[in-house]
DNA sequence: TTGCTCCTCACGTCACGTGAGGTGGC
DNA sequence: TTGCTCCTCACGTCACGTGAGGTGGC
């Protein structure tokens, strides 16, 4: 839980990217078998770093990774083929979210520019979202 | 590719959400046994309508969704919890798409207004879209 | 009547996780 | 040396598609 991410005090890389957890440790964080962690590997679902002696290097971000596909498997009853598409598909909405927000705030931009330069304020209407997905697993108890 | 959608001649809805294809036609035409189909049905995967004596009757729509689901199945080996979930992100997908779309049209012409505020005001109002799209993975586990 | 529909149950196949077994490097 | 790592192979479990079996309505 602790240090998410671009905890940099030192002109380090973010500490959720160093690879610094050996394969059991790895398997031991995410509550998995040593041997599962290696099968993930093969089917493309993560790529830990390797040592120069060629040995696995799990890094945090990799953890989350673990956890992640932990509940698409099992709280899902999603197959590895499933998890690694719905990771792909998940890469790409965030990617679509922040360019929407960019977007958005452009748009506000444009109208306060607007609106300063005709000095007239009849307000825009708000348009409500729609709700997302929700996962099965995640309705009822938060966390 | 024909009559893809609202070719509504007559009043009537489009013909591709209408329901006319009895389960051994619609099988037939998906290329899948029966069975499978009740299956699917079964798994919450599609919905098609039923008649007055409770018999499944298929649109053209649901025969797209069974090949869809075929090609996760059998080419990507995506078992049937992670098409459901992977058809969910991907209707998703495509609203947050036709949304950026819309936010960039309205970008544009409230660049047009802005210039054209200039030289005489003719505005139509402005709708300014607050966004706060927050997808349940993207939620930080906590505070 | 026939030929469809509805349903449930059983079985074969395969994906996946676990474990054993044997190897090599720090 | 020990205790890890690497790998492959085998087995138990489960999801899924297919089929059989029995029912009912048009």
């Amino acid at each position: 839980m602790a240090d998410r991410h671009t905890r940099r005090n030192d002109g380090r890389r973010s500490s959720d990217d160093r690879a610094v957890y050996v394969i059991s440790v790895a398997a031991e964080l995410a509550g998995m078998h040593p041997q599962t962690l290696r099968i993930y590997e093969r089917k493309g679902l993560l790529a830990p770093q390797r040592t120069a002696g060629n040995s696995r290097r799990y890094s945090e971000r990799d953890i989350e990774r673990l956890r992640a596909i932990q509940e698409l498997t099992q709280k899902a009853g999603i197959n590895l083929a499933g998890v690694k598409l719905i990771m792909q598909m998940q890469e790409r909405l965030e990617e679509m979210q922040r360019r929407a927000q960019r977007l958005e705030q452009e748009l506000t931009y444009a109208a306060v520019r607007t609106r300063s330069e005709r000095d007239r304020s009849e307000g825009g209407q708000i348009v409500p979202l729609r709700s997302v997905v929700v996962f099965p697993w995640e309705r009822g108890s938060e966390a």
